[in-house]
DNA sequence: CCATATGTAATTTTAATATTTACATGACAT
DNA sequence: ATGTCATGTAAATATTAAAATTACATATGG
């Protein structure tokens, strides 16, 4: 596969911005610090879940806002934004099989067509966990760490 | 995500041994050239491949032949003998999150305990895909190719 | 109109994968 | 038994994808 932790750094982030977005101007190099990644890399993130309406922000401002309420955002929405186009061959595949074997020759078809099935059904599966619910396991483990 | 195009590899070497295990003798080498990759990659797949019961191979003789009908191999069977342990982590966590930060310090275990769940839907899916219907789909690639 | 922050392109660095090299081990034919 | 062929595996090298960095244009608001 080949999701990369943009989507990991997609949920940290907005995460942190549910958490101080209302306090805080949240900005790119705030989010940069608390994800220990760069900020031009937040800032595409920010910048390709504002496309997707997902978050608000203001060029030269920051105040980075969440545009949805969190249980409107799923897991789905995050990847979709991130890999526009969903991420193609989430699996790899071998790029040089032989055009002179049967097989070689369509494979590339034969595990496009299985693979598709394995996306959809992994969108399926990411557009069943909201931010909502990961807000809450965030909350529940802060909590522990307090104990 | 991490999973690499071994798996497709592996998928192509399995339909590879369907199609011509009965009437040759296939080896690393032939499988190397079918796929365009490496002997040692094969037979490192091969090798994982056997060891979980689902292709024969002898040492100093090849001769691969798969070991179970392909309608009792998933997709689930071969991903798991290529990444055993199941790909940890096949979406990419950031690293370096700041322990200063209560997002930061919990964001591992946070994104752990959902990804888990991806990963299990995931390994469902692809025990809903058999060899038998690849090699389908191959068979019918092969039928289009000739008209 | 200056300070500040985002947007984005281009380059460099890094880390994950795959390839290559090398050699030990096992099978079988002669 | 021994020579050949193929697998099993470890270690070094090369390749490639991803992330970090650098640089600068653009937008906002005081």
């Amino acid at each position: 596969m080949r999701v990369s932790q943009k989507c990991s750094i997609a949920v940290h982030c907005l995460i942190f911005i549910n958490e101080y977005g209302q306090t805080t101007n949240v900005n790119s190099s705030l989010l940069a610090k608390s994800t220990g990644c760069n900020p031009v890399i937040i800032r595409n993130i920010i910048s390709a879940l504002s496309k997707k309406g997902l978050v608000s922000v203001r060029q030269g401002v920051g105040n980075i806002r969440l545009a949805k309420e969190p249980e409107a955002i799923s897991v789905a929405d995050i990847y979709s934004a991130i890999c526009p186009g969903g991420c193609d061959n989430f699996i790899g595949i071998h790029s040089s099989p032989s055009p002179l074997c049967p097989v070689g020759r369509n494979i590339h078809s034969v595990l496009e067509e299985q693979y598709r099935k394995l996306e959809e059904d992994m969108k399926k599966s990411m557009a069943k966990i909201s931010l909502d619910e990961i807000i809450a396991s965030y909350h529940q483990a802060v909590g522990k760490e307090k104990s």
